[in-house]
DNA sequence: CATCACACTTAGAACTGGATAC
DNA sequence: GTATCCAGTTCTAAGTGTGATG
């Protein structure tokens, strides 16, 4: 419907100079009847920030803004500083100044060797009302976007922008038809240029759009209207399952014992010279390193032919079931309205599985509730309990004995000896044995998830609508097999039939099943670490390469053949088609404006019957909103129903399109891009290089920023600064891609315990610097710098923390006693009577009380033999100790709600991590977990320590 | 077209086990 | 030795993108 819609109203749309008036208006005043819209844009607006400054949890998020938040509240300000623009109509958009603080960003900073100039921190603000996730992601500043830096940028933060960042160095032939243009200029030759046929541009086209006061009003045209969409309905999806596999597929019966794996070895072809050389190096190694040799070198094979077909034998043992259900323990059953209730089986396991999350989020979750609620009362109608009592209030449901039965059992497991968790892993990996590898032309391949997914509820997330319904229990009948022609059908390790067997040679896939609650596909596929997932892995990672890969274009400007980038020519032709008299062409490149430069995902259209997420393409009216003079505000929900939530700086005309497509008669509800699909986009990719997709965008970015960041690793910096370094811009790609993970549950409290040991370690200080002004009271003026107090070091804390001190001190000087006495009762001899310790004890009194004095006269006896040499010298290691703590508890700050994980694995080029390890002489395994290592064994082998993206 | 089915990548949550603190 | 914490790993949900289908 949504679609229908969108193809009745495509119709071109024509831009008349009506546009740009409001526009202008918009811009330039907000008074009388044209700034309707943006008057209540911009209220609407601050109250967004006032609420956004209210949650947040630290004063340096609320000094980003505050100042915004100040001047929406008054538009004469923001007319003024948008006319104010004008004096520097020349520098480029993107280093302009922001609110004053980007004063890092220099006029000249641009041409110059940005790689060493500071950059200044994007500003990041953690709504910190809660501590799940839902930041406020946080953007990169102009420069770091992408090669070619067009003016995206977020707010500069204050107070970070003293930390150096490195700046991309724009690339010379598309900086001055981007980024350097001049924002208010317009330029007719770059207009006429325009490569696409669909436009058919008016000679002015580019004067008419111009913001200048000229243009005139946007009604005239019925095209402009933007479409304004109703949510449409879907029909349900249905999950009818079991429909007949389409291709290839034969319905196999015989059940063959399972012949042993290596048995069909002999049909693939190994290498069998090569093994042996290997072998024959490698003689003195171990066998496992041996098995290691043999790994398949597909980087150094020779490309196969037909790229459809994938394998010309495979063999494997299909999937795992987990092991039947086991009944709890007779004694334990849930209670209904206070009876205790004997429940089947069937049923007592779904209950089981309500009452194993009793204690985490989804139980106390409203449709998780409900929907299991619904599945529970289906199954006990099925499987009533003996008492036959009627369950129909979940309220009334008390599953408390069951969860606490389960968690018994955890510490039953956990109180295990070594041996006995020892024996039952040897039983489980003996269990798994056959599953581990599957033959792939002859090749050992680790499988992945070969373990059928075990029963349980759906634990959608975000709000899905079908969270906490049932997942059942799979079995052999729900599985259909992929696997070679002559391969032995594997036996179930439960009674039953498989689904079917099919022998396509054209997919990677070892097993399919359709799950119950959504009816999606699943797959068991072979491991990260397989030639299958590896190839395709560096094939993603050589087309985004392919991007700034240059190719001969002619440019109508100069009117010869140029060099140019595909991804300059790409971000040069959305540039001109932000003007595009084509509404959907202009939609287009204003979301491929977006996906560039703020990593946006595509955004297919998702059904009723899922969480209400969106990407670039399926954006609606109310997750953007706009702010004067130049400002996007995004605030949505994302992959994972994660927040995206960032405040950008655009191009003037992406700032005024999008005003356009919020244009009445759109409204809450409809779609941004009305007359865009990620189809569309990305045909019009492919066109533009043959393989692209929107998804390219996201990992070229990532690697391409990935490598600008490497370039801060101080040269001659220690191992651990180095990789401080590395992951500080594993930090930057991940916020790039709006990477989130949930805040730990001790954060806060992990937190202030590093607070507390900074603030024993001033204490410290405090103590050496009292000493050093007693020794000599001249040090007062001739160290002023040691004259001032500790920051954070109050009477209370002082108070606290000497009598922690004394507590500890006091502890140990009884075990001390005790131990001793033990030694002495051992030698026979006589034991230290108890007045010994009390002597003790009362001593280290004395001593506390010495300190509680200390601390009220603020003059410290030195210690014997302290000279005042030795004193500065305390002073200055616990500076540094301190100044270490301190960045470490920021950093850790900074990281709480960022996973650096996912770029890692997927978006960061391997072989840049590789090539920056070499080059600064890391070991690569302080930087590669195993299981990456084992993903990424092409990128060690291909890359030197010069090798750039 | 528009929709669906399919196959594959990307994602955060949950779990695990070893290191570290106590 | 035991508790705690955290990095690494596993699990499976949730995306992307393309080709077939009606």
């Amino acid at each position: 419907m949504r679609t229908a819609l969108r193809s009745f109203h495509r119709l071109h749309f024509q831009f008349t100079s009506d546009i740009g008036r409001i526009a202008h208006s918009h811009i330039y005043r907000i008074s009388t009847t044209a700034a309707a819209l943006t008057t209540t844009t911009t209220f609407h607006l601050h109250r967004n920030a006032t609420r956004a400054k209210n949650t947040m949890s630290n004063s340096q998020e609320m000094a980003v803004t505050a100042p915004t938040t100040g001047s929406a509240r008054v538009p004469s300000v923001k007319v003024r500083e948008y006319r104010e623009e004008s004096s520097d109509e020349d520098m480029p958009l993107a280093k302009k100044p922001v609110n004053g603080n980007g004063a890092k960003r220099g006029v000249g900073s641009r041409s110059s060797s940005e790689d060493d100039k500071p950059l200044a921190k994007k500003p990041r603000a953690s709504n910190g009302s809660t501590n799940k996730k839902k930041r406020v992601a946080e953007s990169d500043s102009d420069s770091d976007a992408g090669p070619s830096s067009p003016p995206v940028k977020v707010k500069a933060e204050p107070k970070s922008s003293s930390k150096p960042k490195s700046k991309r160095p724009p690339p010379s032939d598309s900086d001055d038809s981007e980024d350097g243009r001049p924002l208010a200029k317009t330029t007719n030759g770059s207009s006429k240029s325009k490569p696409k046929p669909k436009a058919k541009p008016k000679p002015q086209t580019d004067d008419e759009e111009s913001l200048s006061p000229s243009e005139s009003d946007l009604s005239s045209s019925e095209d402009e209207k933007p479409l304004a969409k109703k949510k449409t309905v879907p029909a349900p999806r249905k999950s009818n399952g079991s429909v007949a596999p389409k291709k290839k597929v034969k319905q196999e019966s015989e059940s063959e014992d399972e012949k042993p794996l290596a048995s069909a070895k002999k049909n693939g072809k190994v290498n069998g010279k090569q093994k042996e050389e290997k072998v024959v190096a490698k003689r003195e190694k171990k066998v496992k390193e041996e098995e290691d040799e043999e790994k398949f070198k597909w980087w150094e094979a020779e490309a196969q032919g037909d790229g459809s077909v994938k394998w010309n034998t495979l063999v494997h043992n299909g999937v795992l079931f987990p092991p039947p259900y086991i009944p709890l323990p007779k004694g334990v059953k849930m209670k209904y309205d206070g009876v205790p209730l004997t429940l089947p089986h069937e049923s007592e396991e779904v209950a089981g599985f309500f009452a194993a999350m009793l204690e985490t989020d989804h139980a106390q979750d409203a449709t998780f509730r409900a929907n299991f609620f619904r599945d529970f009362k289906a199954i006990l109608a099925e499987f009533p309990p003996k008492e036959n009592v009627k369950v129909t209030s979940l309220e009334k449901c008390d599953f408390k004995p069951m969860f606490e039965h389960f968690e018994r059992e955890k510490e039953k497991k956990k109180a295990m000896t070594r041996e006995e968790k020892k024996k039952l892993k040897e039983e489980k990996d003996k269990l798994e044995a056959p599953y581990v590898y599957a033959l792939v032309d002859g090749r050992k391949e680790k499988a992945g998830n070969f373990r059928a997914e075990p029963p349980g509820l759906f634990r959608g997330r975000g709000e899905h609508p079908r969270k906490g319904t049932l997942k059942k229990r799979l079995r052999p009948e729900d599985i259909l097999l992929n696997i070679g022609k002559d391969a032995p059908i594997p036996k179930p390790n439960i009674p039953g039939e498989w689904k079917g067997v099919q022998h396509d040679s054209t997919v990677t896939w070892l097993a399919h099943w359709k799950e119950n609650v959504n009816g999606q596909a699943k797959y068991v596929f072979l491991a990260a670490g397989s030639s299958w997932k590896g190839q395709s892995d560096r094939a993603k990672f050589e087309k985004a390469r392919e991007l700034i890969v240059s190719l001969a274009v002619h440019n109508v400007d100069y009117g010869c053949l140029c060099e140019q980038k595909h991804v300059d020519k790409i971000r040069k032709d959305y540039t001109a088609d932000l003007k595009s008299k084509i509404m959907a062409d202009r939609q287009r490149a204003t979301a491929l404006y977006f996906i560039d430069r703020l990593a946006l995902r595509a955004g297919n259209e998702k059904g009723e019957d899922e969480a209400d997420t969106v990407g670039c393409c399926s954006l609606r009216y109310e997750h953007v909103t706009l702010e004067l003079p130049n400002k996007v505000i995004f605030d949505f929900l994302g992959k994972d129903s994660m927040r995206f939530h960032q405040e950008v700086e655009v191009e003037q005309q992406v700032f005024k399109n999008i005003k356009i497509f919020k244009a009445e008669p759109k409204k809450k509800g409809d779609d941004l891009f009305d007359r865009l699909t990620t189809t569309t986009l990305n045909k019009y990719l492919n066109e533009q290089m043959p393989g692209l997709s929107a998804k390219v965008f996201r990992t070229y970015n990532a690697s391409w920023t990935f490598q600008q960041q490497l370039k801060n690793t101080p040269k001659d910096g220690t191992i651990a600064e180095k990789i401080a370094a590395y992951n500080t811009a594993n930090r930057d790609v991940a916020i790039l891609c709006n990477h989130q993970k949930t805040v730990s549950k001790n954060f806060a409290e992990s937190l202030a315990k590093m607070g507390d040991k900074v603030r024993a370690l001033k204490y410290q200080r405090m103590k050496l610097r009292y000493q050093l002004f007693t020794l000599d009271p001249k040090m007062k003026k001739k160290r002023a710098d040691l004259a001032d107090d500790e920051s954070d070091m109050d009477d209370d804390f002082m108070e606290r923390h000497e009598a922690e001190l004394q507590e500890k001190a006091m502890d140990a000087a009884r075990k001390k006693w005790e131990k001793e006495n033990v030694k002495l009762e051992e030698e026979k001899e006589e034991k230290k009577p108890k007045s010994v310790l009390d002597e003790r004890l009362k001593e280290i009194k004395a001593e506390f009380k010495v300190l509680a004095k200390e601390r009220k006269t603020k003059k410290v006896e030195p210690r014997k033999n302290m000279t005042e040499e030795k004193l500065l010298e305390q002073i200055a290691k616990m500076d540094d100790r301190i100044s270490a703590a301190v960045v470490q508890m920021g950093d850790r700050d900074k990281t709480k709600d960022v996973a650096l994980g996912t770029s890692k694995i997927n978006y960061i080029d391997p072989r840049l991590t590789v090539a920056w390890a070499r080059k600064y002489e890391v070991p690569l395994e302080k930087l590669f977990s195993k299981t990456l290592r084992e993903k990424f064994p092409w990128a060690e082998a291909e890359a030197d320590a010069d090798w750039v993206f």
